[in-house]
DNA sequence: CGTTCGATTGAGGAAGATCAATTAATGTGG
DNA sequence: CCACATTAATTGATCTTCCTCAATCGAACG
């Protein structure tokens, strides 16, 4: 095991530019989608599924707007919320492999959805090499985004997972230009506990604990709705919780 | 949420043949690879790494022999063993979309690894389309693996998560043709709990376990070697950490 | 306006973490 | 090859976190 902080790793990113330019390529992404390829649009409605579990693979979707979710059922019953997608992200590559999608993609609100024939994709891919390369980067980042969730799941207590869970999703809201000062959770307490691998009521008690912290608030009607004043609060709140001690007197 | 069971997702995938066609798989990737693409022969040992955070992404890699380990650290210094990588396995995918290498490939064993400059791979694919589809499923199949634990880690409890995560082990040595009758662990019991999202000590227990119910043993020497007389046994395991209660009277 | 579903909050218990001591394996220099 | 040092693994005792069970409250809906 080697120290925490063997390197900076931070330096090696683009920093502070970042979000804005991903706001730029989901936009570009979209545009050279539909220059060059034939795409059918579809529109969904909350619980609508685009796909699901066994059904044979054919198609890749990139979502236009709305919010999916994409949920793992295993052999044994178990259910598990293993990703969320938003305007720009693509759906369906679990199902290249084997030929058969292994998950379901469940849309949590009404929105649009592009169809591409993974075939037809792939034609226009030979055409258009850049389109190539936004499958690929599309694919690389579902996946470091995939191990990014594992992270959170094994190395935060629940409070942090939370808080952490309403980082990420701001961050993603912001990366396409959407309000991040006041978000709507389209998922229950129970789908976020099964997403983060814990309880509905251990949710509802860090999202109590937020609020009392001022990290979060509660907007006008329903819980649903959650208040985002500072995201960097939810950043020390996560620091917070893997702090050993508070430290009190120094 | 649905109900468990809402379709038999088992009946739509190919349930027999599904290790060995699997197995020859990854020898006619090799194959394919080492016909079509230029490839960089690298023998590596334990310890080193072919890639780390933060280095600029350019090649991707496939490994013929050993075993990998992929680490993930963030910027606050949480590390977390993310992925395994075995022979017919590929490296690097995380860095193509930011074009920076997102985590650190460490082999934990000697081993080969063959080298591709992603540019030269792409322009062989160009030629060849079958090595296109390779690529694709790939990275198809990383996707669904990571959610596969995550799913592992966020369902089952601490003693079943370490069955499971034998259990998955030996189906991957045996899509290769390795043992699987008895395997040898290249990890510490720190690592595995690291991946498991648990202490090393709850590791080191949950073995204890499974070899006092007899579904594992341990070796002449050192505890890294493991016999795993029945994979089934392994799988009831698992159930039966699931299973509500005993039940013992009916 | 009652019914239903989701959210909150509390009390108690259980799984797993932490702390600590011991044993086993591995490596090192004499 | 052996004594010693070092690292990994095991096991036990205690404590914390989170889960489970239960009651209550609020919002949405027919």
């Amino acid at each position: 095991m080697q120290s925490p902080a063997a390197f900076d790793i931070s330096s090696a990113r683009p920093p502070a530019a970042a979000h804005r330019s991903s706001g730029r390529k989901i936009e570009d992404t979209l545009a050279l989608l539909s220059e060059h390829v034939e795409l059918q649009r579809r529109v969904v409605h909350a619980g609508d599924a685009i796909y699901q579990a066994g059904e044979r693979f054919g198609h890749l979707y990139v979502l236009n707007s709305g919010f999916f979710k994409i949920v793992n059922l295993s052999s044994d019953g178990r259910e598990q919320l293993v990703s969320l997608k938003l305007r720009g992200d693509w759906l369906g590559f679990d199902g290249i492999a084997e030929g058969r999608y292994a998950c379901d993609a469940i849309a949590m609100d009404t929105g649009e959805v592009w169809v591409f024939p993974y075939e037809a994709l792939l034609a226009a891919c030979a055409r258009a090499p850049a389109l190539l390369s936004v499958l690929h980067e599309a694919m690389s980042r579902e996946i470091t985004r995939d191990r990014e969730s594992l992270m959170t799941v094994c190395t935060l207590p629940a409070d942090a997972r939370v808080a952490e869970f309403l980082r990420q999703w701001v961050e993603r809201l912001d990366q396409r230009g959407m309000r991040t000062d006041e978000i709507t959770l389209r998922m229950t307490r129970a789908e976020i506990g099964n997403y983060l691998g814990m309880t509905l009521e251990s949710v509802s008690r860090a999202l109590s604990r937020l609020a009392r912290d001022k990290v979060i608030g509660f907007a006008h009607k329903g819980r649903r709705d959650v208040q985002i004043p500072d995201v960097g609060a939810l950043s020390s709140f996560v620091q917070r919780c893997l702090a050993p001690a508070p430290a009190l007197l120094q």
